[in-house]
DNA sequence: GCCATAAGTATGAAAATTCATATAAATTCA
DNA sequence: TGAATTTATATGAATTTTCATACTTATGGC
């Protein structure tokens, strides 16, 4: 295959000959949520899922019972959009839902034992993946730290990932 | 606010009694990438680009006139999507398409004045926040350390970023 | 040159997502 | 109590995104 590059160093960038976002932390978090994830979400497609649907399983798998509005910042999907996802998970038999009992406007998302079986096998595959990555990315930190990190950062900037009600 | 929760520690999990998803590194990756973007995002809608758009200009920034199939790759997007993307921007005045002399297959992006210019204040803003995020996040590790770990993680999956052609 | 195959992009149609808003229940407070 | 306000979810309609595949150009034998 013969070289087509231009007569620009490869390594050089163009514009202002600087690199900005391969070096920018916005564009590695994504790229990296990106590269790590697609594995995976292939193998949660295999089963049969969405990847919406898988994160909404491993979210009820943490806590079950969420009402729609927390379940979906805890999934970090926009309201309408998880109410769209639960129906046809409901649909599916993954979860079913229920109206609070002290409060008529929130809607409880409960896991089926379907639901449950498939989020219990999913989640087993899971970890076991998570610490393939882990090991092999040794080489920067110990794995532990990238996690530290992130979650250092997801707590600065006050994301509230799962707080109870 | 009277406090509504069950019976449960709210500290604790529910199903099985473990934490899986809080401490899960694909979830932490896609919640930190969710929240960390979630502010500038908001500045790039308020100068009327889509979030797509910007990932686009910020790849060509870095490298002009890539080709259809490369900048989806590099932008963390489909082909037939960015293809998409491509046309709206065109029609915005951001880029201009040009098949490729040497082959015709082919289709190469380049930056208008115009889309360079809303590049070159977007990234200057961008560089900005980004210095916030990190030296607040001074906390665990230097940033900087995050950063060669987003960039590890990445290269070990094989994501090819950005090679030239 | 010609045929078969591969590579790059575009596109139709179905499905998903977003945005604004409707609906309904709870809370506040006069 | 009841009117106004807030909170929680659902939904219509427009827009985006996806998936499969068509279309076009290039490449590799023969």
């Amino acid at each position: 295959m013969e070289d087509q590059t231009d007569d620009m160093t490869s390594a050089e960038a163009q514009s202002d000959g600087e690199v900005f976002v391969s070096d920018y932390l916005l564009y590695l978090l994504a790229a990296a949520s990106h590269a790590a994830s697609a594995q995976f979400h292939s193998h949660v497609r295999d089963n049969g899922l969405r990847i919406a649907e898988w994160r909404v399983l491993a979210c009820l798998s943490e806590r079950d019972g969420q009402m729609i509005t927390r379940l979906a910042q805890f999934a970090l999907y926009e309201q309408s959009r998880l109410t769209r996802i639960i129906e046809k998970m409901e649909e599916k038999g993954l979860v079913s839902r229920r109206a609070d009992a002290r409060d008529g406007r929130r809607v409880r998302v409960y896991l089926t034992d379907e639901g449950r079986a498939v989020t219990n096998c999913l989640v087993a595959t899971a970890r076991t993946h998570e610490a393939q990555l882990l090991s092999a990315g040794a080489d920067a930190g110990s794995g532990q730290d990238l996690k530290d990190a992130l979650k250092a950062l997801i707590a600065h900037l006050g994301a509230n990932v799962s707080e109870p009600e």
